[in-house]
DNA sequence: TCTGGGGTCCTAGGACCC
DNA sequence: TCTGGGGTCCTAGGACCC
């Protein structure tokens, strides 16, 4: 069997963590400047605040309905996942860490009761962070996520803990969830189904593997599978190494002048370069985009991307802004108002499995390793210590009205979270 | 005035090779 | 009139996830 354990609203849910006051009052977190609704507690959801909704337009709800409002703390949030993941190991050796508040648990050769275990993991996560979660178990990923998600929509019901564990509760689960809403179906292929006459998932688990492996590739196939109780997705103990790392942010306002998209261009190759140094890849080439706004022209908005191929392979923040800055400077039209910039990272390889050129101008600067990593050490006590010069922040403030502070990762923080309690 | 961010995987089709 | 067959690599675009 295969648990799916899940953070309720996450972010919401950590916020409340560190200030009790806001139980029973309808909390939501903002994303990046505060644009739009991220994470919605249950109250919030109750009072009709939607995923995704623009701040500006929910701000007579908030007014309303008294909502604790939070800007986005991810630093925090990444904090309190990491405890909670290292809480479910303890459950299980074999983990896999889906999603920052998700992880599956293989629970094969364990012979305590599925839902048994299940409140124990909700009483310690609870006990020792706080944090409500979500347990739903089954003989595959995708029925754990179902069973997941009937745990959440029936709370008093099943304790938070869901089990499939019979052949009858299985078709029961799937005569009861829509396509739409199984894991692995977006809004395309719900659309495919409903036409075909499908809407509820065990049509769709009934379905000619022939149709569905036309009509959603193999990988709908695997699902089926996975949906008849047959495992055809595998657990992924072992984090791979990331394939890429981007960047990219929406503007406070719109950016007229080269200096200032520049300036962040070149922040968010920084950033990125920083996280492939951290798993110790070199990198080949990088994408660079610049948007204007989503929403003020009728046509849409015009976007620019380039990519840059590198002569070698680096992880050097230097060598990569110097590339980040000549592939912005190819896409880059003055006088157009830029709401959105980003870059990505990708092609990496291992330092090993790389040679040097035979020519000397196409190899990297060989004291760059070290530079690098002088540079990252300081950083990572001094926060925003070292930066390249073409990095201003004074050019840029990111708009964070209802930050919360950083309980978990800050010295003075966690003393006054410790003498308060 | 104000509208998020970061990933992975799959496939078709083109380019190229022998 | 008749115009091979098999393979790899790469990329863009689509779809999906949280």
């Amino acid at each position: 069997m295969i648990a799916l354990v899940d953070c309720n609203n996450f972010y919401a849910s950590c916020e409340r963590v560190f200030n009790p006051s806001m139980n029973g009052r309808p909390v939501v977190v903002l994303s990046n400047n505060d644009g739009c609704v991220i994470a919605r507690s249950n109250e919030a959801k109750a009072i009709g605040i939607t995923m995704g909704v623009p701040a500006f337009k929910a701000a007579e709800l908030f007014r309303r309905y008294n909502v604790a409002v939070y800007s986005a703390n991810f630093a925090l949030y990444g904090d309190m996942s990491r405890r909670v993941m290292q809480i479910l190991s303890d459950f299980t050796p074999r983990q896999e860490i889906y999603s920052v508040d998700e992880c599956f648990l293989d629970l094969a050769g364990l012979h305590e009761d599925g839902q048994a275990m299940g409140y124990r993991m909700r009483e310690r996560v609870g006990r020792w962070t706080g944090l409500p979660i979500s347990v739903g178990i089954a003989p595959t990923k995708a029925l754990a996520k179902i069973a997941n998600r009937i745990a959440k929509k029936y709370p008093s019901r099943t304790g938070d803990v869901y089990v499939i564990d019979t052949e009858e509760k299985r078709l029961k689960a799937l005569r009861w969830l829509p396509v739409e809403d199984i894991w692995g179906v977006g809004r395309r292929n719900a659309m495919k189904l409903y036409a075909a006459g499908v809407t509820r998932a065990d049509d769709f688990a009934r379905m000619p593997e022939s149709w569905v492996r036309k009509q959603m590739t193999i990988k709908g196939v695997y699902l089926q599978r996975e949906l008849n109780g047959v495992p055809a997705i595998d657990m992924e103990i072992e984090a791979d190494k990331s394939k890429s790392f981007s960047v990219t942010r929406t503007f406070p306002r719109e950016y007229e002048t080269w200096d200032e998209v520049k300036e962040r261009v070149v922040t968010f190759a920084s950033l990125a370069a920083a996280k492939v140094r951290k798993q110790q890849s070199l990198c080949r080439r990088l994408e660079v985009f610049v948007q204007t706004s989503l929403y003020k022209d009728s046509d849409g908005p015009v976007t620019g991307a380039r990519e840059v191929r590198f002569p070698f392979p680096t992880s050097s923040t230097l060598e990569i802004v110097d590339f980040v800055v000549a592939g912005l400077r190819s896409i880059y039209k003055p006088g157009r108002r830029y709401k959105r910039a980003g870059v990505t990272l990708y092609d990496f390889i291992e330092p090993e499995e790389w040679q040097p050129s035979l020519f000397a101008e196409m190899n990297p600067n060989p004291r760059h390793p070290r530079l690098m990593q002088a540079i990252d050490t300081i950083n990572q006590k001094i926060e925003g210590g070292i930066r390249v010069a073409s990095r201003d922040a004074r050019t840029f403030k990111m708009n964070r009205a209802y930050l919360s502070r950083k309980y978990t990762t800050d010295i003075h923080e966690i003393l006054e979270v410790k003498m308060n309690k």
